[in-house]
DNA sequence: TTTGTCACG
DNA sequence: ACGTACGTGACAAAC
């Protein structure tokens, strides 16, 4: 049978927290329904996430209530419900009542009592508690069979406090909750706690001492004469404030949790609300199937040596199992099949002896689904197997469908789709200095769990892909791509240790006599890399003006430092020791560590990460080697060919971002330059200037450079002044006389933030998609922010979906020409390659061609190369 | 772990 | 009046 699980929901508090976590909505008769828009929204995901079998929403009842017996002035001094909300609460049950959930109040006691109280109840049958509320004094309910669901910031956004949680928060455990209140007091409740004591008092006594009780029993060796003082003086209060914050888990509460059985919404008058509330979005969400989590209490996942030959068959879930997130080199736990029926575990050092599996595995015409399949193949690839016949790959389903969640284990990637019966990776293996592998078969029933929700998810997720026209992304761009990057990944790129070691020598030596320099100027020794003692000597010491502050001092950064470079003699120095100091710790110290026995480096792609459909780079980062500055671009003298008599070959697209933005936005003038091959920063100055070409100076050039910049970020007057060192007034007439020029550009840019605040979200050429939910926002900030990324967004996504597309035409060039040739990175508008020399002629024609034929554009592609013995060499 | 800084496109 | 250019990752210091 399947385990029960009961939600018990605080009604008021989030009704409150609806209220005020929305803006004031209404529907065409003019009632305000934000609250009930809120809850329901929280209601809907909840539904969704937790399948709960029983439910009951608590509501407080009158204005007494037996704490009142204790202190009478218990809540005094609270605001009067907003009549706004109060006209909502009749609705709020009305729509509680359609979704079938039972509702229930006691007289003379709060909602926590009686959620307290079912709480425990339901602990007794054995039955999994969910509590939610947006109050977090709820939190000393968390026990081993009790989660408490605290809203975070908005409504949807959830906080999840089981007792190893609020340790982890609070360091006490959940009973102590009640202790901090009793000593700390609540001022939303009137509560008067200890006066002088905080939280951060309150968390320390408790530590010492336990309990409240605790504390006064140990009075003499509270540190601190004062605190010693307070404590004494108001013992009572504490103990009135404690027993005040105590949840009562004995109410006389008449309903039995068998009482509560949730059999799901009545969909009719769900819709006949929803309707009555112009509840828009929600309706949509009502009718909309949801993928069916199937219990997973049962599951079985037996460990075999061999794979049964029922599984070794066409759509079968596979599932590596690692001990880490390195692929390259995390210990491989083993591996699950699962058909969504049968699930089973081979070990990893089983998986090269069982021949039928190793011949299905390399079987291109019986599909595997997986998640992270770039994963998979690595690890596989270690047990000696090639695999072919990627199908599905969950994680970048997850990604294509919503970039914006963060997709760090299967069981995030699950409910993504509506699956919640995996456990996370954090729970079966720990975190931090508590991490560890579990004995074989958790490690088996873990694995096996993800291997089967992938067999189960698939029609889900690709329906998903299919609805929203994602289809052709996901499968033609980023499947395919996933192959092509894990054998870059695999490839790796040879990094000469010798050359490392030399800048470094030389780095050490410069960094010495600079920091000698300025300690002997500052008149002390300090460390330089100290944000905090560096603002003391600059600002305080040396008593130059501060013109810039972060929240936790002075602001040091280089921006802040060159305004002050004229004033004294240090600042030039400082500058230069960050400089070499940065390129000796990250790059010289960080890439030799990274360097395999192999004498390659091996980067992880992030293929399902970034907002906007860029690839990142990892472990280390290849994407950020210094190019900038001569000094630093030396380091790239260290990547070298892997093979002798190898080359290093490198092509560029030339401002794609404009040429896409050209296109996107139909600009005639933009479209007119870039067909004639015209110098794009100087036409924009000739345009903007309202002078020749051939009159523009370099400081028109640069300012005209920077705002193209600006208009491919998304511009802002504050940050073009920023970049270019001027007035805001000045930069916003720049962006004025920009827009006036290209007047295609300003209605593209007007129209995409309309269309985003219309649909919510923003797409690229390729359809790619993100999300923009802030641009509604009421929040300044955030909804500038958001305005800006939609403006952003398709430029720089489709950029992205460009260079991917020509990654996977390159890779099927190279074989189709019998090259030797390799292509070993990405780095968002080049790709580097390796090859024998004899093969560069080749690559210069084919490799540009191929960039610029990716995607059709109504203006050129134009791609730049060059080669030569290292990386640093290809310019 | 978080913050500030700085490397890249 | 708000406080920002867009997208990333790594390191050192300080908590």
């Amino acid at each position: 049978m399947t385990k029960r699980k009961v939600l018990l929901l605080d009604g008021n508090s989030l009704a409150y927290r609806a209220f005020f976590a929305l803006p004031l909505l209404t529907n065409d008769q003019g009632v305000h329904t934000n609250a009930v828009y809120g809850f329901a929204m929280m209601l809907q995901k909840i539904l969704e996430e937790e399948k709960p079998t029983h439910m009951l929403v608590a509501w407080d009842a009158g204005k007494t209530t037996f704490r009142h017996e204790t202190f009478k002035e218990y809540k005094g001094g609270r605001q009067k419900t907003p009549p706004e909300l109060s006209e909502q609460f009749p609705y709020l049950r009305k729509m509680l009542d359609a979704y079938q959930i039972r509702q229930y109040e006691l007289e003379s006691y709060e909602a926590d009592d009686i959620i307290g109280t079912l709480s425990r109840e339901a602990g007794k049958d054995g039955a999994e508690t969910v509590v939610i509320s947006g109050d977090k004094d709820l939190t000393q309910l968390a026990s081993g069979d009790v989660t408490v669901f605290i809203t975070r910031k908005g409504i949807t956004d959830i906080e999840r406090y089981t007792p190893e949680h609020v340790m982890e928060k609070y360091g006490l455990s959940p009973e102590q909750i009640i202790d901090m209140k009793g000593l700390m007091g609540d001022s939303s409740d009137n509560i008067p706690g200890v006066p002088g004591v905080g939280e951060k008092t309150a968390i320390k006594l408790l530590k010492q001492f336990g309990t409240v009780e605790g504390v006064y029993e140990g009075l003499d060796q509270v540190s601190g004469k004062k605190l010693k003082e307070k404590l004494e003086e108001n013992e009572e209060l504490a103990k009135m404030s404690k027993q005040l914050a105590t949840i009562n888990t004995a109410s006389p509460v008449e309903v039995k949790i068998d009482d509560l059985s949730y059999g799901g919404p009545d969909k009719d008058e769900i819709v006949k609300i929803f309707q009555e509330l112009n509840f828009k979005t929600l309706l949509e969400k009502v009718d909309a199937p949801v993928a069916a989590t199937e219990p997973l209490e049962d599951f079985e996942c037996p460990v075999v040596s061999a794979a049964p030959v029922s599984l070794l068959t066409d759509g079968v879930a596979i599932h590596l199992e690692l001990a880490g997130e390195q692929y390259h080199t995390a210990e491989i736990l083993g591996l699950a099949l699962s058909d969504g029926e049968e699930t089973v575990f081979i070990p990893a050092g089983d998986v090269k002896a069982d021949e039928r599996l190793c011949s299905w595995l390399s079987d291109e015409s019986n599909a595997k689904w997986c998640t992270d399949s770039k994963a998979a193949l690595a690890a596989l690839t270690r047990l000696g197997v090639e695999a072919e016949g990627i199908g599905f790959d969950l994680l970048l389903a997850a990604y294509i469908a919503n970039p914006s969640v963060s997709l760090t284990d299967t069981a995030s990637i699950a409910r993504e789709f509506g699956w919640t019966g995996i456990p996370t990776d954090e729970s079966v293996y720990g975190k931090g200095a508590r991490k560890a592998i579990p004995d074989e078969t958790a490690v088996a029933a873990h694995a096996g769990r993800k291997a089967f929700a992938v067999s189960k998810l698939r029609a889900v997720a690709e329906d998903k892909l299919k609805a929203n026209e994602q289809d052709g992304l996901y499968r033609e761009l980023e499947l395919p791509l996933a192959s092509i990057l894990g054998k870059m990944e695999a490839i790796g790129v040879k990094a000469d240790r010798d050359t490392l070691l030399g800048i470094g020598e030389d780095l050490s030596g410069k960094l010495e006599a600079i920091e000698r320099e300025i300690h002997e100027i500052a008149g002390e020794t300090f460390n330089i890399n100290s944000t905090k003692q560096l603002g003391s000597v600059l600002f305080e010491k040396l008593g130059l003006p501060a013109v810039k502050k972060t929240k936790t001092g002075y602001s040091t950064a280089a921006d802040v430092l060159e305004k002050l470079e004229g004033r004294h003699e240090i600042i030039r120095h400082i500058l230069d020791y960050r400089q070499l100091g940065k390129l000796n710790s990250t790059y010289i110290e960080g890439l030799l560590k990274e360097i395999h026995p192999d004498g390659k480096i091996h980067t992880y792609y992030q293929q399902a990460l970034t907002q906007t459909g860029r690839l990142s780079s990892t472990n280390p980062n290849l994407q950020n080697i210094p190019v900038r500055i001569e000094e630093g671009r030396k380091i790239r003298k260290a990547f070298v060919p892997s093979e002798p008599g190898w080359m290093m070959f490198a092509a560029d697209y030339s401002q794609i971002e404009l040429r896409v933005l050209a296109h996107m936005s139909g600009d005639e003038r933009l479209i007119e330059a870039f067909r004639e091959g015209a110098d794009i920063h100087t036409r924009t100055a000739s345009d903007v200037f309202h002078v020749a070409p051939d009159e523009v100076t370099s400081d028109m050039r640069r300012a005209a450079k920077a705002v193209n910049f600006g208009i491919v970020y998304g511009i802002s007057d504050y940050g073009l002044s920023q970049s270019l060192n001027i007035s805001r007034k000045e930069a916003g007439e720049f962006i004025d006389r920009y827009l006036a020029s290209f007047p295609g550009v300003k209605a593209y840019m007007d129209n995409g933030v309309a269309e985003a605040r219309k649909t919510g979200y923003v797409t690229t050429m390729l359809n790619r998609r993100r999300y923009l939910p802030d641009i509604t926002s009421s929040n300044f900030n955030l909804r500038s922010f958001a305005e800006r990324t939609a403006m952003n967004t398709p430029i720089q996504g489709t950029a992205a979906d460009i260079i991917k597309k020509a990654m996977i035409m390159m890779d099927d060039r190279l074989e189709k020409e019998n090259l030797q040739a390799r292509m070993l990175l990405q780095v968002h508008d080049e790709l580097i390659f390796e090859c024998p020399e004899e093969e560069i002629a080749v690559l210069e024609k084919v490799v540009p061609e191929v960039m610029e034929s990716a995607l059709e554009l109504n203006v050129p592609l134009k791609v730049e190369s060059a080669s030569g013995p290292t990386w640093y060499d290809t310019k």
